[in-house]
DNA sequence: GAGCCTTGATTAATCGATTAATCAGGGTGT
DNA sequence: ACACCCTGATTAATCGATTAATCAAGGCTC
């Protein structure tokens, strides 16, 4: 089995306090002494017990991320982005699925904390609480979600799809939602309607969209770009082209996006810049300081053939 | 904070030993008691310390994965049905990103031990070997990887893709691969090359495909979605109706293929069974039972619009 | 030369759960 | 009545790393 501390010890004929001192850097000693120590344990390729580190210390250097569908292609970029993160710090990701009932969320929740998580990053599926628990927890949400600590501007993210369709001379312009009880959706809808307030709101919940036809509209601004990619295939199998006859819109960034034909215009989180925030606020709340205020991390816009002729080739 | 087994054994005037022994089931003890430990746990809501166990016991109860790339798409859904077959088995799943130089790989390998995980699951990036390591690995792969534990039937699905393909009526088919140095695509395409041995095929790795018009096939068989998906695109924007003009088909069932006019007909991974097989192989290796004999499982055809005119709508 | 500080290292307690070894005491068998 | 066994519980060691408290020895000052 790999070496304990003691086997280290013994080796150098030394106490397990001086090697562990030796390793971490703490106490005093000789330099000699630390540096004999430090080969040593490269040599013999020790590697301290997680357990029992964690067991003595209170820390596991393991956070928990609860996303509510794992499968769902938003979510794997955010957890890269976390998980890259952590790893920066030293630390790793276990990952629970809320997928199902909101119950299964506090399960989660409750589940990584007994798997000895030090602290929680949440991305709440809608319409759940977030429940009292013994560790920091970091929501990540719409800002209109007063319990989120670090979201995406989903309005400003709105106002960029708008004022982008508005410079290419749309002046008709369809915002197509899924639902209107999504809290990140609302956002990015009231952030289209700040940029031009005489846009039309068609809700996919409250009918399905007409005919390509029918539609009065030069622009389709879509809250995501799992609607607008088959509204991208429904307007070409009706021979309309993009974005001459009409231009499409979406959010996220998926990684579709980029592959269709038109590449979709959409817009993206600074998925970094929100795992770093997560994580500042995680560390923060393991560190006993003052909760961090909520921050909202701008989107930024990725034009794509969907809006925009452009002379290079969309992937 | 959280109670430990001494503040139960206090509050119920026993010792650590017994109250342990009622929560576990183990030594022998009156029924009586027994539930009264058991009531005074769950009322003082009493969960062991994860670390304290795993450094007693050696075991951790969490498992590490290692996926080539988070955000691809592919992996996703496997990781969700990793972290639903382990949370059935009260396990955990510690997720790992070998994003960018197979380096990073062996990496993740080891930093998941180091933090802990009993044992790994492993989605190896081509080309790459798998380190030797103080846990057992699952490696998650094509058949045609010696190393691989557990597999679902790649060449059976491009098998399933011809036969459909076939019996549609089509002849001319033209296999679209990416890279011929992909295990997992090599597969498919030997599959479906076993099934109509006058296919021809294309990889994009040597150059892009002729345009629409000049195709010289009536199906197009990718071995995968993502290189279905620019087709369908393209083909709808050039004027070709699916199935009727040409049908597509894809691999692995992504989100969007489900999402895109008509619906992508593409071959699917038994995900559950494959997250089965994965942790009956860990479970084994942790018990010290021989090696289970790699085992293969079958793919499914979706069969969507892409390929055939069905009455009912493909979402 | 006696007292004191500094340096460099060791001792031993601790984190919380598990478990082999041990023990007290009532019931049985002969 | 004496030895024996079984039941029901306790004692104490253990997992491996961390760290506060302690100690030995050498160097200084006056």
């Amino acid at each position: 089995m790999t070496p304990k501390l003691q086997d280290l010890a013994q080796a150098l004929g030394v106490s397990t306090a001086t090697v562990s001192n030796a390793l971490s850097g703490k106490g005093r000693m000789s330099a000699d002494l630390k540096t004999r120590i430090r080969d040593a344990a490269t040599r013999m390729g020790y590697a301290p017990s997680p357990s029992a580190r964690a067991l003595r210390t209170g820390r596991s250097g393991v956070i928990g991320l609860v996303l509510p569908d794992i499968a769902n292609p938003l979510f794997p970029a955010l957890a890269q982005a976390i998980e890259a993160e952590a790893q920066a710090r030293g630390m790793g990701v276990l990952i629970a699925d809320s997928r199902g009932e909101p119950a299964a969320q506090d399960d989660a929740l409750h589940r990584l904390v007994r798997q000895g998580a030090d602290a929680l990053v949440l991305v709440p599926r809608r319409g759940t609480l977030v429940p009292d628990l013994a560790v920091p927890v970091a929501v990540i949400d719409a800002a209109s979600n007063p319990a989120s600590r670090i979201n995406a501007d989903h309005v400003g993210g709105g106002r960029l799809v708008m004022q982008h369709l508005l410079e290419a001379g749309h002046s008709d312009i369809l915002i197509v939602g899924q639902s209107r009880t999504s809290r990140v959706q609302a956002d990015r809808v009231a952030g289209m309607i700040d940029a031009l307030p005489s846009a039309a709101v068609h809700w996919l919940d409250d009918g399905p969209l007409p005919a390509p036809a029918a539609l009065r509209a030069t622009a389709l601004a879509c809250t995501s770009d799992l609607i607008a990619l088959p509204l991208l295939t429904r307007l070409a199998a009706a021979g309309l082209r993009l974005p001459q006859d009409m231009a499409v819109t979406g959010f996220d960034n998926h990684a579709f996006a980029a592959l269709v034909a038109p590449g979709l215009t959409t817009v993206a989180q600074d998925l970094p810049a929100i795992a770093q925030g997560a994580l500042d606020a995680l560390e923060a709340g393991l560190n006993g300081q003052p909760a961090i205020a909520p921050r909202t991390v701008p989107m930024y816009l990725i034009p794509r053939g969907s809006t925009q002729t452009t002379n290079r080739r969309d992937q």
